[in-house]
DNA sequence: AACTACGATGGGAACGGTTCCATAAGTAGA
DNA sequence: TCTACTTATGGAACCGTTCCCATCGTAGTT
C-alpha cells in the first residue's frame, strides 16, 4: 500500500477504497447524496477523506457540459472602477458555487480577441466584459452558440447581449444641475476619445445637451489620458480665457480625474475656485486639497447584476429576451471641489 | 446538412468535414502542424474555419493532465498593489499561454480554503497566493501533490514553498535613512496588526531595530484598518506630546497610508512639517498636499518573478529547490510630506 | 529485388467523470 | 403467493481530447 500521494485520486480509486462503484462515489459528490443508503455515505466519506479525493472539474465539466466557470473581460484590471465592479461579480459567482476567470485586456482588441477564444476554449457558461473594440462578430458567434453575454457600460451596435450599467443620463443631470447650483457658469468638459465607448459617447452628448437646456456655456476637450501638456494646455487656455463667470471641470471618469487634478496641481489652480467635479468615486478624492466632488456609482451592485442577468438568460430559452437592459443610477457626494 | 451551429464543434467534425482523423486535427492544433503535409494542414484549417471550431480546453486538460491554468489567490483585490501584482503575474502567464484565474479571499481564512479547494480540482498548474490564514495543513498537501506553490510576500512557518517579495529590511532602512536625514527625531509607526503575516512582522522588527541603531525615538500604533477613532486618537496623541525634534508617521502598507493621511486631514496637521512616508506608491500620492513620500515596490516584476518561480518549480523534480526566496528592492520616492 | 528507415496518417485506448439503464432487494396491495 | 412499484446500487457508454502504436507508401541501401 504504497500511498505516496501519487498526484490526485480519482473516483475510481474512491470506489475501490470504499468498496462501491464510481457511480456511487459520483452521487455522493453531485448533490445525490441522499440517494444513498446511510453506510455507503459513510464508508464513500471515509475513503475519500483516507485518499484525499476531490472531484476533477475538468473531467465533470466535460462530461456534463458544464463548467462552472465564468469568464470577464477586464479593459484595465488597473482601473479601480473596473476593479470595484469585478468585486461585486465575484460576489455573485461564489454565491451561486461559480468560479470566476478574470482576463484583462488592457485596453488590447487583439488580446481581447484572444482572450475570448480562450474563454470559449474553457467553455465558460458566461462571459461578462466591457468591451474594448468592436469584435461584434465573433460575439455574436458566442451568442449564437449559447454563451450568455453581458456587457458592462459599453454596449455594441451589433451584438445581441443584456447591458449593465450606470445611466449616464440623469448622472450628467445630476452633475449639471450640482454645478449650476454652485454658481458655475463655464464649463469645460473632459473625456478620454469616445470612439466606439458608448458610455462616453451618451455622457458627451447628454453633457453637451444639458449646458444648452440650462443656458450655461459648456466647452468639450477629449483626448487620450497620459499626453500631460496637452490636457494642462488646454485647461490651461480654458482658465484663462476672459470670463465672467466662474469656471469648472467636469470629468467623464475615474481616469481623467486623476489626470485633471494633476493638471489643476501643476497649473497651480485652487480647488473650489475652479471647480472640479468627476465621475467615479475614488479613495482620495476626499483627500485631495478641500476634497473633490464625486458622482458614485453602485458598483458592486453592477457587478451583481451582470451575474444576474448571465444567471437568467443561461436558465432560460435564450431566444427571447431581446437585450435587456439594466441602468443604474449614480450618486453625488459633494465636497469642496465645488465650493467657491 | 442542418449547419444550425449547434453548440460546440468537436475534433471529430471538423476530421470529416476535412477527410481527415481525428488525430491529425489534433496535432494541427496542439503545435504539430509542421508534421502534416501542406494539403493537409490547409484542409484542416479550411475545415475548422467552416465550423467555427476551438478545440474545448476541458478535454485536452483531462488527458494531457495540463490544465494550462495558473491560480491566484488575492488577500484584497481592491488593494491597488495587490491589483499591480496580478497585473505582473497575468503579464507573464499570457506570454506562456497561461490563463489565470483569479479568486479574492477577501482576507477571509474559511474563503481562502475554499477558493484553494476550487482551484486544486481545477487541476491548476500552479497556485500563486498572499495567504491571509494558516492553512499550513492544506497547503503542504497541495505542494505534496506536486503543484508548484508561489507565495507573495507573506510567508508561511510550515510550508515549503517559493516566496517572492520585498526586502523588507532594506526598505526600512531606506525610510529610516530618509527620514532621519530629513530631520525627523521622533517616529510613529502604523501598521495593521501583524498577526500571522510575516512581511508585517518583518516590517515592524525592522523598524524597531532601525530606530535603536539610528538613536531615534520610536513608537509602534497597530490596529485593524476601520477603526478611525482609535487611529485618531493615537495619532493625535503622538503629535500632541511635547518633545524637541520634529515628529513623523511611518506607515507600512498603502491602506494605512490612506488612514493615516485621513487622520492627519482630520487632525488639520500640516504635512511636512509633521513627516509623513508611506510604504506603496499609489496613483494619489503626489497629488495630496505637497505630496506624500513612498516607497515604491516593483509590483511588475514581483508578480513575473512569481509565475517564473512556478514554471522553474513545475519543470523540474520538485524535491529539490528548498524553498528558494526573491527579494525585491523598494525605491523610494521623496515628496513635499517628509520636507520641513 | 529485398530490406530498412522514415515521414505521413489513422485507429483506438485512455483520461476522470456523469448518466442512462438494468438489476436486486425490499414493500405494499390484492 | 404473485404482481407492481419503489429504493439502493452497479455496469457501461459517452464527453472531446491526447498519445501510443500500427499501417502504408516511398526513398535509400546493399
Amino acid at each position: 500500500m504504497t500511498t505516496t500521494t501519487h498526484q490526485h485520486a480519482t473516483i475510481l480509486e474512491v470506489a475501490r477504497e470504499a468498496g462501491a462503484s464510481k457511480t456511487s462515489v459520483s452521487r455522493y459528490f453531485s448533490g445525490e447524496r441522499e440517494r444513498l443508503s446511510p453506510n455507503l455515505q459513510k464508508s464513500i466519506a471515509a475513503a475519500a477523506q483516507r485518499l484525499g479525493y476531490h472531484p476533477n472539474r475538468m473531467a465533470s465539466g466535460l462530461k456534463g457540459g458544464r463548467s462552472r466557470i465564468i469568464g470577464m473581460l477586464v479593459a484595465d484590471i488597473r482601473n479601480p472602477f473596473s476593479v470595484a465592479v469585478m468585486h461585486g461579480v465575484e460576489q455573485a459567482c461564489r454565491e451561486r458555487g461559480l468560479s470566476l476567470m478574470v482576463c484583462n485586456t488592457d485596453n488590447n482588441p487583439a488580446l481581447e480577441r484572444e482572450h475570448l477564444a480562450l474563454l470559449t476554449s474553457y467553455r465558460v457558461e458566461g462571459v461578462v466584459m466591457n468591451a474594448v473594440g468592436s469584435l461584434d462578430r465573433k460575439l455574436q458567434a458566442l451568442v449564437e452558440q449559447g454563451t450568455p453575454l453581458v456587457l458592462l457600460e459599453r454596449e455594441l451596435s451589433q451584438v445581441e447581449a443584456e447591458v449593465v450599467g450606470l445611466d449616464n443620463a440623469s448622472a450628467l443631470d445630476l452633475a449639471l444641475d450640482h454645478l449650476q447650483a454652485r454658481g458655475y457658469g463655464e464649463l469645460l468638459y473632459l473625456s478620454e476619445p469616445p470612439g466606439l465607448a458608448s458610455p462616453r459617447q451618451a455622457r458627451l452628448t447628454r453633457f453637451q445637451q444639458g449646458v444648452t437646456a440650462r443656458a450655461l456655456a459648456g466647452e468639450v476637450h477629449c483626448q487620450p489620458i497620459g499626453e500631460t501638456e496637452s490636457l494642462n494646455r488646454a485647461i490651461g487656455n480654458f482658465l484663462a480665457r476672459p470670463g465672467t463667470l466662474p469656471k469648472a471641470l467636469l470629468c467623464a471618469n475615474g481616469n481623467t480625474t486623476l489626470a485633471a487634478t494633476r493638471a489643476l496641481h501643476y497649473l497651480g489652480a485652487r480647488l473650489g475656485e475652479t471647480g472640479l467635479l468627476g465621475i467615479d468615486e475614488l479613495d482620495w478624492c476626499e483627500l485631495v486639497g478641500p476634497g473633490i466632488t464625486t458622482l458614485a456609482q453602485p458598483t458592486e451592485a453592477i457587478g451583481r447584476a451582470a451575474v444576474e442577468c448571465l444567471m437568467r438568460r443561461r436558465d432560460t430559452g435564450d431566444r427571447t429576451m431581446p437585450a435587456r437592459r439594466v441602468h443604474f443610477q449614480a450618486s453625488l457626494i459633494p465636497r469642496g471641489s465645488t465650493c467657491r
